[in-house]
DNA sequence: ATTAGCAATCGACCAAAAAGAGTGCTAAAA
DNA sequence: TTTTAGCACTCTTTTTGGTCGATTGCTAAT
């Protein structure tokens, strides 16, 4: 356990070196108006949270930084998640208040808010298509041997496709069809299009396998087509000086280059609305050297989507935090 | 006008340079085998070439680059079009036969196919929404308040919208307005739906503005919406010297991130398939800096979506161009 | 328990020197 | 007349050496 010297200390330590990306050292701290102390007594206590692991040095005489257990402290008990101005909550209100008629939408419009306001870079994912119910789905005849097939989730997300047959249909059969696929999915799961799906309709439907084929596997292939990932502020990474090594910067747009990857990270987290991932915590090798916060943002038990923000080790938790966390009782108020 | 000689030595220092990313000195071009000269010989040609504008040098003692003239006059006049390997050939005739339903999808592939051969950074857009006539519009009831919009265009693109109402309508409404909408612009450009439409709307039909105005207000919404823009392979730019400059490096990715800088760039190009824009070439000052490819895939007179490469003056044009030439003929086969 | 003071360490910065690459030009060769 | 060898000159890159300053850890004093 730390006592009480020691977590200011290291609140110092973190908070001034986010704000410089300077390594801080034992003299930068004396001003502090909770840390009166002389630079020889902040110098020892460096010394011991750097042996307890939670600071580092870049070399012999140089100030210190936290390390990933530092940070990992500082966001557990030290952070402050109120760091939030007037003129943010502002902001963010009036954004949050466009109207939208889809809720993929609304994942986008909070994303980029976030962005604007942290200055970070995010992406964002709408809805997990596997959780979520068939509300409602739609075939509708175009021509002869081309049906649109709409689905609409209880998350109002609307999948559509094109089916082609090799032989004539007429509307008839459409709305035939219409009914039997309704009867056995709507209030399913999505993940429920599967064999015993297909089997099913193979034996009761009279149609031909070659109407139903297609109208199946369309359908299985829309559902498995990896989820839009929306990215914002991409180039406010590069205004920080971490990204100023190439070798960092490279990193980064490598990782927001795989789509998958991002996907997999947003898809990932626990539970909780907001999970802080710092440094080696990430499952992905590629990340890393980053840190990644993801927000999930849920109407009563309802995914409605997640939002990530990558930047540095170095980054402003505090904000980030803060931020979501208006967001989310915002949300939650609409 | 270029003698026959200098035009082997503008062509071998393009190469040369591209390959290798350092100023071509005189002595690097004597082992060519079309080049059997001394290199004073080749200086004193090279001396000549900077004077009427197709070569720079860095500083007095290095080695010549390019200029913009010189890349334009390779391009045009010196340039291979048939530069590309066996391998590549079988790569991209398998890529291009993967089946796809929907054209934005073949664009999709055909971007990420050139960017894997070529190794740049690829951009790509579906077909221009205005330009597009809609082959079937329909309204199709979800409940008593919401209806879903589909506009399918000639080119099998799909959009679809919901449309909720303030007031209870029922199906008999909704085939109605199938039947009046349909009347009115079917197999019309997408354009179409404008000021005119509306006052007609407004004019001719019996229901109440209640009804009309979200259905235009909504489907004109979804028109305007940005087209996709699709982005491949943006870390492949990285493993570029040019990309060493943080500079460069943080124009590039700036430029990445204005999706409507990049929307404008696709759309923006003359009628040719493919057209090469170098350096100062581009009309947008943030690729001033930057070489772009664009590539537009028609069928027919169709327009069915363009690809952009982006990447740097020092760009294997041969390549790109050899490449993109077979890929023309190969889809003018499919 | 805290602090003042000081030697020791190490990166950042700078200037000078040395090495290297390439040109332009002149004069000789073909 | 065209081509080439040779060399002085220019400019960049790399290396070297040395100073400066920031910061620490430790010791001894408070």
């Amino acid at each position: 356990m730390l006592n009480d010297r020691k977590k200011r200390v290291l609140q110092a330590i973190v908070e001034e070196y986010v704000n410089t990306a300077e390594p801080v050292s034992s003299k930068a701290l004396i001003d502090r108006e909770n840390l009166q102390y002389s630079s020889a007594t902040i110098r020892n206590e460096m010394a011991e949270l750097e042996k307890k692991g939670y600071l580092e040095k870049t070399h012999t005489s140089s100030g210190r930084v936290p390390s990933e257990k530092g940070y990992r402290y500082y966001v557990d008990e030290l952070l402050k998640d109120d760091n939030i101005s007037l003129e943010e909550v502002k902001y963010i209100s009036e954004k949050l208040e466009t109207k939208v008629n889809e809720i993929d939408e609304l994942t986008k419009i909070t994303a980029s808010t976030i962005s604007e306001v942290t200055h970070y870079t995010t992406v964002s994912i709408g809805p997990r298509t596997n959780e979520q119910l068939i509300k409602e789905l739609k075939f509708v005849l175009i021509n002869p041997t081309m049906m649109l097939a709409i689905i609409i989730t209880n998350t109002d997300m609307i999948k559509e496709t094109i089916i082609k047959f090799e032989e004539d249909i007429n509307e008839k059969q459409v709305e035939t069809m219409n009914y039997m696929f309704n009867q056995k999915l709507k209030n399913q799961p999505l993940k429920t299009i599967d064999r015993p799906l297909e089997e099913y309709l193979y034996d009761e439907m009279s149609y031909s396998v070659k109407v139903i084929k297609p109208i199946i596997e369309q359908i299985k292939r829309v559902l498995a087509q990896d989820d839009q990932v929306y990215l914002k502020g991409a180039n406010n990474a590069f205004d920080l000086p971490e990204f100023n090594s190439l070798e960092v910067a490279k990193n980064f747009i490598n990782v927001l280059d795989q789509k998958e990857l991002v996907e997999d990270v947003l898809q990932s987290g626990l539970a909780e609305d907001i999970n802080v991932y710092i440094g080696e915590e990430n499952q992905k090798e590629e990340l890393k050297d980053f840190s990644v916060i993801t927000f999930r943002h849920k109407i009563g038990n309802k995914d409605m989507g997640t939002i990530g923000i990558i930047g540095p080790k170095r980054m402003d938790y505090s904000k980030v935090i803060s931020v979501m966390k208006y967001i989310n009782k915002k949300l939650k108020d609409l």
